[in-house]
DNA sequence: GCAAAATGTCAAG
DNA sequence: TTGACCTTTTGCA
């Protein structure tokens, strides 16, 4: 379930379990063994996470990971598992076990090859102090459609799928409105919003997008599909106002929009 | 048992 | 714009 807010709350989590621990670092699948060799038997100094990429900083070099669609995390108390599966990264503590199978990226970078990485990552709105002004000025100038340009990492990292899609419902913005044509309040209200989204999903560990009144409309069990207001939910009455929410596919992706609320 | 889908990205055409 | 890739889970036979 990787948009921003995992990858932020893996790096927190990785640094309560790891820092300052000396790890023993192996790639049971071996499709990273001369990475994992390189690092094995080091500490780690710190983690760091800028959207969808998370950073391990061992001595002079950086373990990168992307989780990309597929990737997951698991963690633990020792004894760990025994290793199963595609195991592209085990991780061991004196205390602690880790696991990461399926990532787009498990690598291990210089100084100057992450931050040749960063350069093409626009501001993410988890971090401390993003550069707004960066956004602001790249929508205002692009014809491209605002539900694309929130999907470009280099036009602001972190955002996904279920974060765009939301988003835009939240702030009753077309998602193929030129991105040019919106007054900067409205996209800064739009960034704040997803600051406020996104933290709430590294607390959660989910996204929840929702008001709690646009919530459990049905009495008994809570409901995890009222987590979202359209994201996931082609063909379905719009909680707001009951239109159909519709979907297409852009640029390869399904993209969730209520035609009513978002003119 | 197998196909399809999934919160992502990149390169080729 | 399309396909390839990484892996697991879900849904349908």
């Amino acid at each position: 379930m990787p948009e921003g807010h995992t990858i932020h709350r893996l790096a927190r989590r990785h640094d309560q379990l790891f820092v300052g621990q000396r790890v023993e670092v192996s790639s049971p699948q071996g499709r990273f063994a001369e990475g994992a060799a390189l690092i094995d038997g080091q500490v780690l100094e710190r983690t760091d996470a800028w959207g969808k990429h998370l950073f391990h900083r061992y001595d002079d070099l950086w373990l990168h990971i992307h989780l990309g669609l597929y990737g997951k995390f698991r963690d633990g108390e020792l004894p760990a598992p025994e290793p199963q599966g595609a195991l592209r990264l085990r991780l061991l503590s004196p205390t602690h076990w880790l696991e990461l199978r399926g990532p787009t990226a498990c690598e291990i970078l210089t100084d100057p090859e992450r931050d040749h990485l960063l350069t093409r990552l626009g501001p993410d709105p988890l971090r401390k102090r993003p550069d707004i002004d960066a956004f602001i000025d790249r929508v205002l100038r692009s014809r491209a459609p605002i539900g694309t340009m929130l999907m470009d990492q280099a036009v602001i990292a972190g955002v996904g799928n279920v974060y765009r899609a939301e988003v835009l419902f939240r702030q009753g913005l077309s998602p193929f409105r030129p991105g040019r044509e919106h007054h900067e309040a409205v996209l800064r209200a739009m960034w704040e919003d997803l600051v406020v989204l996104l933290r709430s999903g590294v607390r959660a560990g989910r996204i929840i997008t929702t008001a709690p009144e646009d919530r459990e409309r049905r009495s008994g069990r809570a409901r995890r599909v009222d987590a979202h207001y359209v994201y996931g939910r082609a063909g379905q009455p719009c909680r707001r106002c009951g239109t159909e929410v519709e979907d297409t596919q852009v640029a390869g992706r399904r993209l969730f929009w209520c035609p009513t609320c978002q003119p």
